[in-house]
DNA sequence: TTGAAATGTGAGTCACTCCTCATGTTCCCT
DNA sequence: AGGGAACATGAGGAGTGACTCACATTTCAA
């Protein structure tokens, strides 16, 4: 059976939620420098200024807290995103592949713990649910500039899409911070040449 | 001070080379069915019918097993992408990346631990100066294409290349058998448009 | 044959980290 | 004011897994 990831109690008090908003942030914080397997519980709750057991009034194990964390971020990438599906039918196919490369980069800028989760392990993963919601939101971006295109495609491409954003952000992590903006930049042109391919392709 | 990871003896005799050799296979079948964290050195040692000193007597330590395997895997794709060097000159842009892509599929295929490690920490890496080797590497299929290319930019394209493949195992791994097909031909079309595009680009 | 080097063994040590719990403190409602 | 619920504390239980070591067995060259 599956460990039990939900918030252990939800916090009824001021003084709760700011605890677990601390806590979170700590954690954040703690995975970012010595990464998800090296941040214990007691270093987060160190860092939190919280005692151990505080930490488990809210959270019943290690994998509950990254998952709040990756809500989080996934809450906070479809509030940044979802203006463009209205815009999307305005935007040229570059316009829209710089919007979401740019605010992805800024997005990881803003959290660097976000990075370092990119290869905890799999246990940690949001639910299969919210990666398709995610994949969804994407596959709008690609079927308001072409309502013509089939849902599978839009999903496929979608697919592809996020995968190259992901494999960006692995690169953006490992690059030291000046060979970091010519790499966006080709992954800006990988993404508009692969998105604005038009003609049937060659390849079986 | 880094890990020690090179191994602490060098077997001298042919039941000492058989080892080492028993060990890693048992390393790879038990990585690849529980994944790095959950193998312990334990269930290596025993699924190799050895005892775990023995595993201690070839292996420092966990990490020191990873490497190895890394490492073989390192030279089996050197070996399996060597020739195309020489060919690439008389290879379509197309072909060779259905060369590249299909290849890199078979060996997946063949060493499911390879992507089992995908997510291993970076601890368990190859040293830097084989990635650089192996970017090279893939830049002289670039560069033998176009030998009017700046090395530079080879390099560039050679970097983003093996961050498409390393994205499309990613997804291969992730994906039921069925699913993956279409998406190797995805990843196909996406590495064909991105290597062809010629014309200079508008982004930024 | 023989002895030194190579290899094999596995119970035990050690360090570490997740998580519980009994008890104390703060908050808030009536 | 008072009492119950929410929150705080940190020592310690419990389990795990990497790694050691003293000793046994095998190999092989001289």
């Amino acid at each position: 059976m599956p460990t039990k990831t939900e918030l252990r109690r939800l916090p009824r008090q001021s003084r709760g939620r700011r605890r677990v908003d601390t806590l979170l942030t700590a954690a954040a914080a703690e995975i970012s420098d010595v990464g998800y397997d090296a941040a214990t519980m007691s270093s987060i709750a160190a860092r939190a200024g919280a005692s151990i057991g505080s930490l488990y009034q809210f959270f019943p194990n290690k994998v509950a807290i990254v998952q709040a964390l990756r809500r989080h971020y996934c809450d906070e990438f479809e509030l940044m995103w979802a203006p463009l599906a209205g815009e999307a039918k305005r935007l040229s196919s570059q316009e829209l592949v710089i919007r979401l490369v740019d605010s992805t980069v800024s997005f990881v800028e803003r959290h660097p713990a976000f990075l370092a989760l990119l290869d905890a392990p799999a246990t940690t993963h949001v639910s299969p649910r919210a990666r398709k919601r995610f994949q969804q939101l994407a596959a709008t971006f690609l079927l308001a500039r072409r309502p013509r295109m089939s849902p599978q495609k839009a999903l496929r491409l979608a697919t592809m899409m996020l995968q190259m954003i992901k494999a960006m952000n692995f690169l953006y992590r490992d690059l030291s911070p000046q060979e970091r903006r010519p790499y966006v930049r080709e992954f800006k042109i990988l993404l508009h040449r692969y998105l604005e391919g038009q003609v049937e392709h060659p390849i079986k």
